[in-house]
DNA sequence: ACATTATATTGAAACGTTTCAATGAAATTA
DNA sequence: TAATTTCATTGAAACGTTTCAATATAATGT
């Protein structure tokens, strides 16, 4: 492996002015500096990272946790995240993973954002400090150095049930996520709530639970109505927009109709809704501008060495279309 | 920050022994072994990467580097490599960008899997070497430390078009995708050696260009019809499925049928494509296996300390459905 | 010509690990 | 009991950087 030392050497330099010169200082003549550089590509050398790293005691890198590279709806976020981070001249790493977490923990990032159900609470707060801030996506957490950049998914929920009612419908059915999901979860507190609030009853029956996939919600959807034949609720609000395809292709299957025998409100607004048939009516997340609030929010909290409130909330509303 | 010295210190114990221990050497008695864990816990230790990879001079960590976190694609394979990265006791990082590569360069990484055309042939001879195998999935090199994982696109495209002339079409058109993308660029060279080989003549005019996405699928098959109107191919192969479903929806807004008018080929066989209306005849890639292949081909080349040759080839299917 | 200041370069220490070689203690052998 | 072997522990060097403090050189002022 070629060092700094081999450039110096070559060069006819000191270590110390290899270093500066391949890092710009100005204390460095323009001469020396150009027969460093030059020295450094003849020979191809290449700065050790970790060995810089263990120097300044940081990697410019932020780590981006998941608990999986699943479906269409995170690559917005990510998208989102990544140009801030590039902005603030880091790198963004994702990683996704079940179990183990060494990235994080054996402090290969400066900065973290956290979308990952496997990680408990309390591991988060064993690793989270002025070093290695945090912003968790899927939790409601209040220590020092964790910030939480939250969906509003009780209101959105209440915002389809609302629109929902308001066109007459009197039996409304839920269709939930898998409960390890925070911000499912929510959605599900959020109509629960909503439909007390209206002095609506809401028998557990009328709750399916599927995965978040579209062949899940097709599966819940298909097996609730052979169960429920000629009983069945005049709408479905689901937890997100690919289960809300699948209870569609369900119903049709069924020869049921959409939304005239059963209307459907999803949940996320992800591209391939409006295109659906019939077009999904749904809450429409920014989920871009999650993620930029996300990483503006951990940058945030980099610069100040503590807490931070977050600027601007995630702004969602209801888009009307055929389903429901 | 605590480091070992601090835990040394506290369990009354040398460095080296409390490094001994927390690496489980067998030289270390057990009573000792014990009470530098417990020492750590306390204090709450945790090993600090960069300074232990500059020591071992390996950070046991892959990377995958894509030009974009785009479509619901990449995921499947992504989930493939993940999977034997982690059989192998590595981690996996996904890495997304357009112009600096600094975790490649700065040996972050002890392999790579590439698949972006952001970076240059010769920007990757310079970074490969026996401490940094790579895999290249969008482009062919034949260099010492790089090892190629190719779909079989151009074969493809050729069953594409064998089964469309089988079914009596004369006239075949063409969506490909955006010009940088190697794998799109074969499809569309397969396309054309296929119909010259059966002596079918191809106009550049019925070659369309968009860019993956359905919604430039969409508009590029939309401005076709209007501009042709009356005189189109009664076929076209897309080169992925996103366009393919963009195409469709064109078609059906002209007032065109699927495929009695029309009939439509896609490539890839996307989760969505079976439970499209009309469902998409598509050629089908195992996404997964693709990423799997490549991760055991880059750790067969890191035993192996040279290029290997690589087991098994991705295996493709031409799925017969309605569309086309 | 000499002292002073400014400028350019360098030696050496430090970052937190791992690991070799050396030491010390205990156990075995003669 | 002395000599030898085994086993557990430790000191110190090394990995490739960065950066402080020190030195060497050139430029300035008197």
């Amino acid at each position: 492996m070629v060092t700094l030392k081999d450039v110096a050497k070559r060069a006819g330099v000191s270590v110390s002015t290899a270093s500066y010169s391949i890092n710009g200082s100005s204390l460095i003549t323009k001469e020396t500096k150009q027969k460093v550089l030059l020295a450094a590509k003849e020979i191809g050398y290449r700065t050790n990272g970790p060995a810089k790293n263990l120097k300044e005691k940081k990697t410019n890198i932020i780590g981006l946790f998941l608990s999986g590279f699943t479906g269409p709806f995170f690559t917005d976020m990510m998208e989102g995240i990544q140009d801030v981070v590039i902005q603030n001249g880091y790198e963004l790493m994702v990683y996704a993973s079940d179990d183990k977490h060494r990235l994080l923990v054996e402090r290969y990032v400066d900065g973290a954002i956290i979308l990952n159900y496997h990680m408990e609470d309390s591991f988060l707060e064993s690793i989270a400090d002025e070093k290695l801030p945090c912003i968790v996506l899927d939790r409601e957490m209040e220590t020092p150095f964790i910030n939480q950049v939250l969906l509003p998914n009780e209101r959105g929920s209440a915002m389809a049930v609302h629109y929902l009612l308001e066109k007459g419908h009197k039996r409304i059915g839920y269709m939930a996520g898998s409960t390890e999901s925070y911000d499912g979860e929510m959605r599900l507190k959020g109509f629960k709530k909503e439909m007390q609030k209206h002095n609506h009853s809401f028998s557990e029956k009328d709750l399916l639970r599927a995965d978040f996939t579209e062949s899940s919600g097709y599966l819940a959807m298909f097996q609730y109505i052979e169960k429920h034949t000629q009983n069945v609720p005049t709408a479905f609000i689901c937890a997100n927009d690919e289960m809300a395809m699948g209870a569609i292709r369900a119903i049709k299957e069924k020869n049921l109709k959409v939304p005239d025998d059963i209307a459907i409100i999803g949940f996320d607004d992800i591209y391939v809704s409006q295109h659906f048939s019939p077009s999904i009516t749904t809450i429409k997340v920014p989920r871009k501008q999650w993620g930029i609030i996300a990483a503006h929010s951990l940058f945030k909290m980099m610069d100040s060495k503590y807490k931070v409130e977050t600027d601007g909330a995630v702004s969602i509303e209801l888009m009307s279309r055929t389903s429901g």
